[in-house]
DNA sequence: CTGAAAGCGCTTACAG
DNA sequence: CTGAAAGCGCTTACAG
């Protein structure tokens, strides 16, 4: 097996009697080649004692890319519905003999391109453009059907049918790609709803700043009812401030979550938020990612998971 | 450039009169090559202008490895810790010119075996080995210094300085490779500081389920009056339970967590944590992997986060 | 100081 | 049906 410790095409080769080629050939299964069932048999039977594993590297030199899907998440993207969406990512991109890895952190352009000629992947996908554009999931047949459109509008909806029209939205503190997106379809909905357009305002993560952020944001707005959040994590830090502002939620204010990251169940009251099926997410992207349709796939609609805050 | 849109050393070559080999040698800074200024001078601004970028896939064929180095981490160990690691990991990484992939989910040889293949990384770190063996933190002088062995006598400290002596420790439901090493630590400290050996109990996710385990758990150990929770999210799970139980925290039952995940800020009481810098065991990691010396890196001692439920 | 050549391990026209 | 050959883009002895 040549000097070093790998078994190679060269091996295999040898071993069966037969040149590279043809043991390219029998492996890959190739379709324009007719090869006789006793060489077949007896390369497989060579590769499979001698342990023979393709290099992908050189097979990626060869054909151009290698199969590896690459996930780029942004460092404020991160939390529940990433998880699960990389959990379904990586199943079904298994299921299809390519492995996912996801590269975590800030990007920049270079850092990319670093990656891209690092490994050469199969394809790079960038964590939340399917879900916030719903461009893929607009591939199952309409535009706002499963998307962060449609999930936006179920967090109000749910509000509204409880009573609520004046409606605000809680954003993170830090700068986020998906806060002026997630608005805009707040605002769509709320139009489609009848309701005002909700205001927002930013939740500092120091829970006393946070609360002077909210307080701050209540006496302009005292017209506000009920609290819409960006996600659990904002949620839960209103809920807080409002505990230290002395207000009784839900009697005072409603407040309701977004993607459901399992940590409202532990307030008091809980946190009332909209689940999502993120890992069909996944499945979805992956399948697309690879150029395969979609299949039956088909994700579960979000639903709102009722606890006490609204 | 060639028939793709791909920018080669060939290209560069030709741009600048030379060979190949010459220009690989001036990008490279061939220590063991005397070029001319003037040459060197020319290919750089060749390859400057040509937008050449090393193509990594032929590189790590040639060289045996790719500028990547991948992570695996196991599904039920990710948390807190593992994402505050991986931000330190991927950031010293990125000083040192190398791309941090991550693999998640769950790994078996052979998936292991293809990403190897693939794109033959220059080293693939196992998540937790080092914080659970504490063998690479060893080198900073001391095995117990800043490993899970510390921080678990810490978190156990606490409790005993604040007059508890029979503690139990909550684990939580699913198997976690983490646990049995985790109560080992704990008995050790247990030992070192006079009191009993502390007895477990798996905490199951499902709200009801797991009060009944709590319950359970108590009423076979009633001189308990301390739980050391596994991470932040099974002390939470004990809060609740505890909560529904009718037992007050920290009057009738202390409760500490590990690896201060944030949201133990949320509840009544508040969760009082350990909290580790994660972030600084991510950058050993990725420096001991590129076999550089771990430099005047240290990580902040673990401490106390104090919050009312302990 | 510089260039021609080999080779990393694979795939795939091309010629028998 | 099978094999010899080229080539993916790079690095590095080796020979001038």
């Amino acid at each position: 097996m040549g000097n070093s410790g790998r078994v190679t095409l060269n091996d295999v080769a040898a071993a069966s009697g037969v040149s590279r080629a043809t043991v390219s050939f029998v492996l890959n299964d190739d379709p324009r080649q007719t090869i006789s069932a006793a060489t077949r048999d007896r390369v497989k039977q060579a590769a499979r004692e001698l342990g023979y594993v393709p290099h992908g590297v050189a097979r990626a030199l060869r054909e151009g890319s290698s199969r590896v899907v690459v996930l780029n998440i942004e460092a404020g993207l991160e939390g529940h519905y990433s998880h699960s969406y990389i959990q379904g990512l990586d199943a079904e991109l298994a299921a299809h003999e390519h492995v996912l890895l996801v590269r975590h952190g800030h990007h920049t352009p270079q850092s990319t391109r670093q990656v891209l000629d690092a490994i050469a992947p199969r394809a790079v996908i960038r964590f939340g453009e399917t879900y916030l554009t719903g461009r893929e999931l607009d591939d199952l047949g309409g535009g706002w059907r499963d998307g962060l459109a449609a999930h936006s509008a179920l967090q109000l909806r749910h509000l509204v049918e409880h009573g609520h029209t004046h409606v605000a939205v809680a954003l993170p503190d830090t700068e986020s790609p998906l806060a002026a997106t997630r608005l805009k379809f707040t605002g769509h909905a709320a139009r489609n709803l009848g309701v005002p357009v909700p205001d927002s305002f930013a939740t500092p993560l120091e829970p006393s700043a946070c609360a002077e952020a909210v307080e701050a944001f209540l006496t302009e707005a005292p017209e506000v009812t009920a609290i819409a959040g960006f996600n659990d994590d904002v949620a839960l830090r209103v809920l807080m401030a409002l505990r230290d502002l002395g207000r009784r939620v839900p009697d005072d204010m409603a407040v309701i979550g977004f993607d459901d990251n399992g940590y409202g169940a532990y307030t008091t009251p809980g946190l009332t938020t909209v689940h999502v099926d993120a890992e069909a997410h996944g499945r979805l992207s992956a399948r697309l990612a690879l150029g395969l349709g979609t299949g039956a796939l088909r994700p579960l609609p979000a639903r709102v998971v009722v606890r006490q805050s609204v």
